[in-house]
DNA sequence: TGGTAATAGTCCTTTGTGTAACTAACAAGC
DNA sequence: GCTTGTTAGTTACACAAAGGACTATTACCA
């Protein structure tokens, strides 16, 4: 009989689960509804309206995304105008992506949408605990407990 | 050009679903190598050694898991001998489930498990870190942020 | 008690993901 | 300049997930 705090719904990966599906949800009504994008595809999106012009392996590797799924958002988000693809001349296996003026404009609204979502979800929250949250997600995310 | 704090990478939902794939993957190859378990599968065992016997649907509202995945997780787990089903006689729509012996060892050692485990992946935060971050999480995964 | 609605659980189909194999291009060494 | 190895990206295939439609049972109510 476990104690309330070993409980497993305490367990972290669990916990993080539920919490990022549950926080995803609203907002993934805006990406797919709206633009009819997936997550993968969402995330290319942005990662180019943030960073500008990268190649799919740049995104893949700040992402933590496997190339395949790069790949097949890249399509997709080409087919649809978003994104346009430059073969690189220096060396001709790379891509150089960049967003059109339509994938511009879906980045920047998406953006906002975003933000505002941000700060709805923790809008209840102290400053400090929107820091300490976001500090130990970062770290988490970047795969320190694991390491050991 | 987005100041740090307002960057995307910061958007939580994004940064919950980073935290929570990388923080799930070490422990995955333990129920998944070595009792050939789903995440889903994980799910339902656990339900059942935390909680005691209960139904698919009452797991379903516990994990807010949909009731097909449920489904398909009991009949794997019953395959395999770890999950006994036993039809209600009041209500003979309704299955009660149960852990077998050889279901009960599981889930304790996958308990031990996943408690060390999430000890290792907090291992260097405060005490009050982690309590910040695990009622944070609850409160999210509760979907708070979604209410209003 | 007979008709409609609701509920528990399963099945089926479509969509998404992970992996390995593949193509094309480049790089290095000899 | 040929072989060997590496990297960028795509394709193909097997596996997992999501959701809607279905069956069986129960509840409600006239």
């Amino acid at each position: 009989m476990p104690d309330q705090n070993s409980e497993l719904t305490h367990f972290l990966p669990y916990l993080l689960n539920q919490a990022a599906e549950a926080s995803s949800l609203a907002f993934q009504r805006t990406y797919k509804d709206r633009y009819g994008m997936l997550r993968t595809e969402w995330r290319v999106l942005f990662h180019l309206g943030l960073y500008g012009e990268m190649t799919a392996s740049d995104i893949g590797q700040r992402a933590n995304m496997h190339k395949t799924k790069i790949s097949r958002a890249v399509q997709k988000l080409t087919e649809r105008r978003f994104v346009t693809r430059l073969r690189g001349d220096q060396d001709r296996r790379t891509e150089m992506l960049s967003l059109t003026t339509q994938g511009r404009a879906a980045y920047e609204h998406l953006y906002e949408v975003a933000k505002a979502y941000d700060a709805r979800l923790t809008a209840d929250l102290t400053a400090a605990e929107r820091e300490t949250l976001k500090r130990l997600l970062v770290k988490l995310a970047a795969g320190q407990g694991n390491a050991g």
